[in-house]
DNA sequence: CACTATTGAGACATATTTGTCTCATTATTG
DNA sequence: CAATAATGAGACAAATATGTCTCAATAGTG
């Protein structure tokens, strides 16, 4: 049973998606500009989310969700290394702001201290791209670390193509999953 | 001759540089955090940029600037399509503080309007990688638009790497390369 | 239609940020 | 050392942002 109406919840969404949105490019905006983006006055922002800090904790969980649910789903275990990468990062892609989000407050002040739910899925991807590297799947010369780090930055690419640039979503994700597969294979041809 | 002394000079640019690597990450930030980052008293600060939007200003010049300088160094036009770009990634790795921040207003108002000239620099740049496409040394998969946004997603992956990941700055540039390189290649056992 | 939930407009006090000043102190340099 | 340049501390008013309220209007539901 719902602790809220159905409208209610959806504005409740509406605001945080919004929220998550506006901040991931501006951690100091306005609130005024998230109740704008949501379509909704700043009175209602202040109801379902007492202050600015309320709303990032809630944008943390929405993200520690996403995240978990995305690495939960990729199966790290099966297959070679470079399988389990793969699907990873198409996993990745269906969950853009969330993660974009989580990767613009983690070194700051506002991400969650307590999660060693974290460092625990850190370690499974780490030993995924280790296994990737002794069956022979995935490049030698690239580190854990690095590789790691290049997957959050093509999350970050493909959400903020430039306008520009004129790629459909569709288009760039495609693209973001070949460039980061073929990167990572120790034989790209296999890309 | 110096329109100011030495030491004016130096301070201006300690502030440029804390401006510009403050306001990258969060560019509502109070200007007291920019001059802390400096390392300078409130006053001085407004002493040299008497407000925002002077020192935002000053930032997008240099970010043309240094923008400017590493694609003319790059020689685009000399041997393959994939040495040019080659060419390019690392010179553009040498100039991250300035050409982050260009990225981090890219979409946004405070974008400067006029730039022609950015036109015809992303015009060589395209050109280049064109040009890759026809000699064969470029993935025909990937188009020149994805191509050209994931090198300034590899920038920024390289300029915030974090902290756990406990990579030296050289490491990063080095991986990024090898990454950017071998994923543009149309035969990546070249990188 | 009546009844309730949800919302927007706006007033309001408070807190923060901004830009401008003045004045005393600290480099720098000839 | 003397003269000039550069700085920091802090006061100040104006602008902006924040969080809390009240009240009237507008969905949505039985």
């Amino acid at each position: 049973m719902p602790e809220t109406t159905p409208a209610a919840e959806r504005t409740r969404r509406a605001i945080l998606e919004a929220g998550i949105e506006v901040l991931a490019s501006n951690p100091g905006a306005p609130l005024a500009e998230v109740a704008a983006a949501a379509g909704v006055s700043r009175s209602t922002f202040h109801r379902y989310f007492s202050d600015r800090s309320a709303l990032k904790k809630a944008a943390n969980e929405l993200a520690v969700e996403d995240w978990a649910a995305a690495v939960q789903r990729a199966r790290l275990g099966e297959g070679t290394g470079l399988e389990a990468y793969r699907r990873l990062c198409a996993e990745l892609m269906d969950h853009l702001p969330a993660l974009v989000w989580w990767m613009s407050i983690a070194g700051s002040e506002d991400a969650p201290a307590e999660y060693q739910d974290e460092d625990e899925t850190d370690q499974q991807i780490a030993a995924m791209l280790r296994r990737g590297h002794q069956d022979g799947s995935i490049d030698p010369e690239l580190s854990v670390e690095w590789i790691s780090n290049s997957v959050w930055a093509m999350l970050y690419a493909v959400y903020f193509i430039p306008a520009e640039a004129k790629m459909s979503r569709f288009d760039a994700r495609q693209q973001a999953l070949r460039t980061l597969i073929k990167a990572a294979a120790a034989d790209p041809s296999t890309a």
